[in-house]
DNA sequence: ACGGCGATATGACGTCCGTCATAGGCCCTC
DNA sequence: GAGGGCCTATGACGGACGTCATATCGCCGT
């Protein structure tokens, strides 16, 4: 829960404002102020009054919400550079959604009407804000899609196919994924329950298709998981 | 598929366009042209490249996306003032869905060039597209959290809930929902098969709880609706 | 060390729902 | 009127997956 002054290599990071004159970023940076969150922490939750924007310096966050039938479904999982809660704070809507620090985490707020000041003189901002929304919504029509109609371990398989794309390293036999989920979170990506989740996990592991590992996972047999996505 | 030239009041009926002056409005209709579509005629399809943004004049028009597994999901049923394809033409990507009238439609199109200099020359523009989006990107995320840990039953209870408020009309003996889906359809909006639709659909109708209409639905008993969606 | 707690693991059981098959009604064409 | 296509309807069947129960392991605090 530190704070803290913002250095201009910083703003750097965040694509929103890599393109904004330097001059203007030291404005920014007026008017931002620096968050550490602990692996675990809140950092805001749905429903929230969305009264500042926020963006990712170091560290990831999953986006989760909370299903009809009280589960919770994890929409997204973000990481530096990042945006956070641009939804919600254009147009003063309540956060749809929470977030949570899966590491230790420094985020960069800015409180809603210095945003939104800074929107109004900079319409690059706001062209950066729009093709993020438009990214992110052509990502949750294709996992919404993807959703219906498929079992789970094929779903299982297509997030650890986008995992290793993503974030994935090359490793001795395979492909590392540094990122430690719970068996409960990969259910909550997937939108299944926790037993499952460790039913397919434990089969993997036997069939040593993709090995948890205590800081990640170790994909060793990538063309099973493309052929198991496919069905 | 006809075409024509655009009347103020027609402008005035998107919501986007509202605001803007009526002198600029003059100019956003010299650039702008009606096209009219049939039942069941396709506006744009998916992957097609974002060229034209296209609004809603009059008619109702349902967008999907088909899954891995070959079958289709209904994103949303979009009605007359609604934008169509805002997320594509900015930035120019492909549609991420597919656009379908579901009754005789007619929609504007503005050109992407035309409408990107739109863009600049008015950040109202801007403002309404992206308070646009971030209410998808909310509904988006709802939807997400509701297709999975719920029974189909209590996914159709909350689709009826749904049209009801937003359509519904008072009528002898309950709501009426002016809106004729087929139970392939109402499949699709709920992620499920046909044949699931359809019984569901027929036990409804013999508990007299929703009657299919020639042209829509009669809800007769909002009450269990409610207890199910529970559920 | 001990007990408690959370995560992982595994089996038994039930059921929702998807798949397959069949049939009737409606509309249109020939 | 015959025939074909589409939508609606209904039954039989099976499997994937959710639910419940229990066991093990590691970790933490007192």
């Amino acid at each position: 829960m530190a704070h803290g002054p913002i250095s201009d290599d910083l703003l750097r990071r965040a694509p929103l404002f890599r393109r904004v004159t330097p001059a203007d970023r030291a404005r920014i940076a007026e008017v931002a102020h620096l968050k550490s969150y602990e692996r675990g922490e809140l950092i805001f939750a749905e429903g929230d009054p969305g009264d500042a924007f926020v963006a990712i310096v170091e560290g990831r966050v999953k986006v989760f919400k909370a299903t009809p039938a009280g589960k919770e479904i994890i929409l997204e999982i973000f990481g530096g550079g990042d945006p956070l809660g641009a939804v919600a704070v254009y147009e003063g809507n309540p956060f749809p959604a929470s977030a949570l620090a899966l590491e230790p985490t420094t985020c960069l707020r800015i409180a809603r009407e210095d945003f939104y000041r800074l929107l109004e003189h900079h319409p690059a901002l706001v062209r950066g804000l729009l093709s993020g929304l438009t990214i992110r919504l052509a990502e949750l029509t294709r996992r919404l899609a993807e959703l219906t109609g498929s079992r789970v371990e094929a779903r299982f398989a297509r997030l650890f196919l986008k995992l290793c794309d993503q974030i994935g390293k090359p490793a001795e036999g395979g492909v590392f994924v540094p990122l430690p989920l719970s068996r409960q979170e990969l259910a909550d990506l997937t939108g299944t329950t926790i037993e499952t989740a460790i039913r397919i996990m434990s089969r993997w592991q036997k069939e040593e298709v993709v090995r948890t590992d205590k800081d990640g996972f170790l994909v060793l047999d990538r063309a099973t998981l493309d052929e198991v996505a496919m069905a």
